[in-house]
DNA sequence: ATAGGGTTAG
């Protein structure tokens, strides 16, 4: 209450919002928040105002902050240091005021302040140099750090280093974090933990994770916060495995994880696809009471999406007390990645209902779903909001917009947006490459690639499979030999069995099956499902039963309940009419239950998809589209083309069949 | 001094 009194004196700019943040917080530290009753009958209060000031620092909210600035310098009687009273608490206010102008990366106003602060104590000239630190003026930080040092009056401690070291979160302020390293080291600081802590954030940050493991291993004396600023650090740059295996070991000693150790730890998990050990961190979070924090429910949908069980992660967001835009983008992405793109549209469209703040995130998340079976329409107005709400810097939702109009059928779009790009990531080019081999302009995809090159972007993994995919567009076997080759020699990027898939498919469809049966047998690794597919694929276009034969054997191996082996292998007999290896091969496929996945075609017409399926006649105009449909038969056939026989589908009997093919 | 989310290929 007497918050809330404070703030309505103050002003309109104090929103609801920080309030409720404010009170949560004042919570968490168990503080007692009470007026000076020295000063009652005031409207002003030293205390509360700070950390008010402190509150709209820490989330950069500017307005309000200098709002409760305008409120001081009305009330700047109360500011007379004469009255030796009021001295620490006139100081705790302008230190505030000094870190939330700093904080907020206003370091002009910042430095007025600090300028005519009365007095002044080593907080204030921190709150000086971390600021300047953190809008990357590097020379001005350290100016301040140098007078700082010359004046005799104050010394650096370790809070100074501490926050410094907490602006260095960018890789380009190694080198200030590799300097306070020193200072620490010289000045004897290394074995105060919350030094020794923000160290490691400021190395693991910074990029430079062999560094901080190393502050990490060397202290005597590690808490909580040791602990989880390694494992989140080492999540957060992607080795996930590694933090995985240091939170396990972490178990095994004396100190306890919080819940911000388990919500690292699982997203430890989602990235590595650990469903088993997802489970196994779930089933502590219960025991530790922690599963009814947002934040840790947010990590285990996320967990349980990532390893594609979505049935757990609805558990948990059913039994969710509240949702925030996290806990919305995980759920919208894991609808959006397990095959239920209809309902992630759903699911955002209730959110744009229910005037739900939609944030980049959630924008790039939907537009992964677009040309699937979603309308098109529904990708241009969402590409419309994104410039109503000027999220058009955003990558990621750029990177989106390239695929998502490459995915509707729109090259030029995807160009047009490629081309506007200010800050063009390897995602962003990986995208275009991959829009043009899909398009079928193979050649284009490759000059694509020339231009990242000399524009000095690091190609990736996935870089390479889309121009393999380009390659076998064109038909250039050597060029994706060469690519291939050139991806590890050069770039240090180990293939994948999905780039030797691409190549093997690459050699069947130039008709190289000897090759592409030896290319395989020299393989360095397991070549699993997708490769042998690939050659049987192969085998099944230029009809070669025997290394059909011998790549459908290792697919029956390495996918026994799949029905591919068993189609490609009888369409392939047809081919060479040997119906009744054909008439075998089906009926033992029957006798597996096994069956093949019904391929499906839409069309979007006036915002709406229509699906259709062989041979289906669930279509109202039915009747209208197969006479259509005869017609074009018609004029193919009068215009010379006779249908392909070899693909004469299993299934079906014969007068079926020549209208299908 | 420590936490949860987003885009690419197949």
């Amino acid at each position: 209450m007497k918050v809330r009194w404070v703030m309505s004196k103050f002003n309109s700019h104090l929103t609801s919002s920080l309030l409720s943040s404010f009170l949560k917080n004042r919570n968490q530290n168990s503080r007692n928040l009470s007026l000076d009753t020295r000063n009652a009958g005031i409207v002003f209060n030293y205390v509360d105002t700070s950390r008010l000031l402190s509150l709209c620092g820490r989330r950069g909210h500017l307005r309000p902050g200098s709002s409760l600035h305008a409120c001081i310098i009305k009330h700047s009687s109360l500011f007379d240091i004469r009255n030796l009273d009021n001295i620490r608490n006139v100081l705790v206010v302008w230190n505030s005021l000094v870190f939330m102008y700093s904080n907020c990366g206003q370091l002009s106003y910042a430095a007025k302040v600090f300028d005519r602060m009365p007095i002044k104590d080593t907080i204030s000239w921190n709150s000086m140099i971390s600021g300047y630190l953190r809008v990357e003026e590097i020379e001005t930080g350290f100016g301040f750090f140098k007078r700082m040092h010359s004046s005799s009056d104050f010394r650096f401690d370790p809070a100074t280093l501490t926050s410094i070291l907490s602006a260095c979160d960018k890789p380009n302020l190694l080198s200030v974090s590799k300097l306070i390293h020193c200072l620490i080291f010289v000045n004897g600081y290394e074995q105060e933990i919350p030094v020794a802590n923000a160290l490691i954030t400021s190395y693991f940050k910074c990029e430079c994770h062999n560094s901080g493991r190393r502050v990490f291993d060397e202290m005597s004396q590690k808490n909580v916060i040791s602990w989880t600023a390694v494992i989140s650090g080492l999540a957060q740059r992607q080795f996930y495995d590694q933090s995985f295996n240091l939170f396990w070991k972490m178990r095994s000693g004396s100190v306890e994880p919080n819940s911000l150790t388990y919500s690292s730890s699982l997203s430890a998990c989602s990235g590595l696809r650990a469903l088993k050990e997802g489970r196994q961190v779930h089933g502590l979070v219960l025991k530790s009471g922690f599963d009814s924090d947002l934040c840790i429910e947010s990590a285990l949908m996320d967990m349980y999406s990532k390893c594609g069980s979505m049935e757990d992660a609805f558990r948990i967001f059913k039994a969710a007390a509240e949702m925030d835009e996290v806990s919305m983008t995980v759920i919208l992405v894991g609808l959006a990645q397990n095959g239920l793109e209809e309902e992630a549209v759903r699911f955002f469209i209730n959110m744009v209902k229910m005037g739900i703040d939609i944030d980049p995130n959630m924008v790039s998340a939907i537009l992964g779903v677009f040309g699937i079976d979603t309308s098109f329409a529904l990708g241009q107005q969402i590409h419309s909001l994104v410039i109503k709400k000027s999220f058009g810097v955003n990558p990621f939702v750029n990177n989106g917009l390239i695929n998502m109009y490459s995915k509707c059928g729109n090259l030029e779009e995807s160009m047009k947006v490629f081309d506007r790009m200010t800050h063009r990531n390897s995602v962003s080019w990986n995208s275009m490459i991959a829009a043009f081999a899909r398009h079928g302009r193979g050649f284009e995809a490759l000059q694509l690639y020339e231009k990242m090159r000399i524009e000095s972007v690091e190609p990736t993994d996935v870089t390479f499979l889309s121009l393999l995919h380009a390659c076998s567009h064109i038909g250039s076997v050597d060029k994706g030999m060469e690519f291939l080759d050139s991806m590890a020699k050069v770039h240090g990027i180990s293939p994948r069995v999905e780039h030797y898939a691409c190549l093997v498919d690459m050699l069947g469809r130039a008709g190289r099956l000897v090759e592409a049966k030896r290319f395989i047998e020299g393989l360095p690794l397991e070549p699993g499902v997708l490769v042998w597919q690939a050659l049987l694929g192969a085998c099944s276009i230029h009809g070669d039963s025997t290394i059909g034969r011998f790549a459908a054997d290792h697919l029956l191996l390495a996918a026994p309940e799949s029905a591919t082996p068993y189609v490609l292998m009888a369409n392939i007999y047809s081919s060479e009419g040997r119906w009744e290896e054909r008439a075998r091969i089906i009926k033992k496929m029957k006798g597996m239950k096994l069956k093949k996945e019904t391929g499906m075609s839409w069309i979007e017409l006036e915002n709406k998809v229509h699906s259709f399926v062989v041979g289906d006649r669930i279509h109202p105009q039915s009747e209208t589209i197969y006479q259509v449909l005869e017609e074009l038969i018609r004029l193919m056939r009068d215009g010379g083309y006779v249908p392909d026989e070899s693909f004469l589908h299993y299934d079906l009997d014969q007068d079926f069949n020549e209208e299908h093919l």
